[in-house]
Parts: structure tokens; C-alpha cells; sequence
DNA sequence: ATCCAGTAAT
DNA sequence: ATTACTGGAT
């Protein structure tokens, strides 16, 4: 099947059926992509979008952001998870506005020198906010390209040579129809072709779909389990973390104490 | 218990 | 190529 006919259906279904977010609005600019990029890495919409708008209201150049402190980014995070992208985020804010006149880079290779901007989000921003032809491939993009073209329910954990090779094979040889695919891929990947209960009776591209075509084949391998969350490292830190957060001057050692009872793990985290 | 718009260190 | 990292929803 050439790839060329999956952009058409997919691409209208995206016209009729994207959500309106804020960072694709127009007039956005790219520290706006690139902040809501980052913040939605491993974050679903949902919770991103009220830290998003306090965000860009109070930083709205990287510039704002880096003149203010690293802690105040970690404060306004709030509970969106992984704090580090926010100390990213705000080195990147350095970056920006001590190497690149507070304008965001707009080429590949530029972002990914950019703490926290790994493959995806320097992708992403090259496509969604400068409108270049770059391969986007994140979970959703993946997991699309694994099923209709592939067969195969869902993408290994890496990204291997074959995968990228195919994403490159899929993506429209012109710029702003390439952007289109990718934006309308990872929407559709997101809200259609899901992980666990696929709609593929609303899928503009179900009859063209090799998984669907073979009956729907489950991989074995992918059914490792997880550690669980009650009483680990984990659950200490986030407990700490949302301590910490609540309070403008440095804690007294007893209250933090109080916060979790096993002296060990506390120290750890 | 498992999912969700990845990055960076190893 | 693997693995740790986060928190909330289902």
C-alpha cells in the first residue's frame, strides 16, 4: 500500500474533529510550543492545561522565565510530575536568552542542544511552531504507524532504524502538508487509535488498517508488570515535593520530619 | 494495575 | 539498548 494514501482521510478527519488547545491556537509563538511541549511529555492534555496558561501568562519570553528563579519554575509546575522538566525548562530559558537573543532556535539540531528538548520536542517544535518537514514521532505517531502499516498492536519500547525509516517513508514531501500529517497523526493516535480501546469505528483510516485487517494480533511481550506505588521511594518524594511547594521560607526539619515516618527512606528522597 | 504528547544517564 | 523518573485517572 503506498503511504500516500492514509494523509488525505487522516488529514480531513483532523479538520473536522481537533480539539481547540491553547498552544494551537494562532499567534502562538515558540516558546509557547516549546513550553507546552515539554510540560506534555508523558502528561496528558488535561492536566497540562491549567500550568500552561499560568505559565505563559506570568513567563511570556524565554527571557521572563530566565530572569526569574529556578525555584519559582518548580513552584509553578504544581503537581504536573517529572519537576525536573521545569529546572529544564528554565535552563533552557538561559540558554535562549544568553546564546539566542531570547528568541526560541528554530532548527532541529538548534533545540536539541536545549536542556530537556530530546528528539520529540525538538521535532515538534520544528513542525508545529516554524512549519518545517521533520519527523514527529512520539507514542501516538508510533502506535498509528505500528498498526496501520505494520500490523502490529503497539511499537516496541526503543525507537529502531525500521520504525524511523518507515515514519520518514509515511511523512508528505512538502512542508506545511508534512506538519499537518503530524499534528493529525499524534490527534489521532491520542483520541482514536488509542493503546487500550481503540475507536475504530470513528478511524478515517480503519479500511486501510493492516492490524484490523489481521483480527486485531496482541504481542505477549508486552505485558511486564510495574512496581506498585503505595509505600516506595516514589510516593515519599511526591509527599515531600508537595510539602515543599506549599510554603514560601524554608521548612523547620521536624515538620518535614513529620511528613513521612521512615527516617531512611526520607533521606533518600 | 495500567495508561499517558519523552529525556538523559548508563 | 535499558532504565529511572512523576502523579492522577480509570
Amino acid at each position: 500500500m503506498p503511504a500516500s494514501v492514509v494523509h488525505e482521510p487522516v488529514i480531513s478527519w483532523y479538520a473536522e474533529s481537533a480539539r481547540s488547545l491553547p498552544w494551537r491556537q494562532p499567534g502562538v509563538d515558540g516558546w509557547h510550543v516549546l513550553v507546552s511541549e515539554v510540560m506534555l511529555q508523558q502528561t496528558p492534555v488535561s492536566r497540562v492545561l491549567a500550568v500552561y496558561s499560568s505559565w505563559v501568562a506570568r513567563w511570556p519570553s524565554p527571557s521572563a522565565l530566565a530572569s526569574d528563579s529556578a525555584g519559582q519554575a518548580v513552584r509553578m509546575w504544581g503537581a504536573l510530575g517529572y519537576p525536573r522538566r521545569a529546572l529544564r525548562l528554565h535552563a533552557a530559558a538561559v540558554v535562549i536568552d544568553k546564546l539566542h537573543h531570547g528568541e526560541v532556535p528554530k532548527t532541529y539540531d538548534e533545540l536539541r542542544t536545549l536542556p530537556g528538548v530530546g528528539d520529540y520536542t525538538a521535532a515538534a517544535v520544528a513542525a508545529f511552531a516554524f512549519q518545517q518537514r521533520t519527523v514527529v514521532l512520539d507514542t501516538n505517531v508510533r502506535r498509528v504507524l505500528s498498526r496501520v502499516f505494520t500490523g502490529v498492536a503497539l511499537p516496541r519500547v526503543g525507537i529502531v532504524a525500521d520504525e524511523r525509516r518507515l515514519a520518514e517513508q509515511v511523512l508528505p514531501d512538502d512542508a506545511p502538508t508534512a506538519v499537518t500529517w503530524s499534528v493529525a497523526a499524534m490527534e489521532l493516535g491520542a483520541v482514536v487509535c488509542t493503546a487500550r480501546a481503540p475507536r475504530c469505528e470513528v478511524c478515517p483510516v480503519s479500511g486501510l488498517c493492516a492490524w484490523r485487517r489481521l483480527g486485531y494480533p496482541t504481542d505477549s511481550s508486552r505485558t511486564a508488570r510495574r512496581q506498585s506505588y503505595v509505600g516506595t521511594d516514589r510516593q515519599c518524594r511526591g509527599r515531600l515535593l508537595a510539602l515543599l511547594r506549599s510554603s514560601d521560607v524554608p521548612l523547620p526539619w521536624q515538620l518535614v520530619d513529620a511528613a513521612w515516618s521512615d527516617g531512611p527512606q526520607r533521606q533518600r528522597a
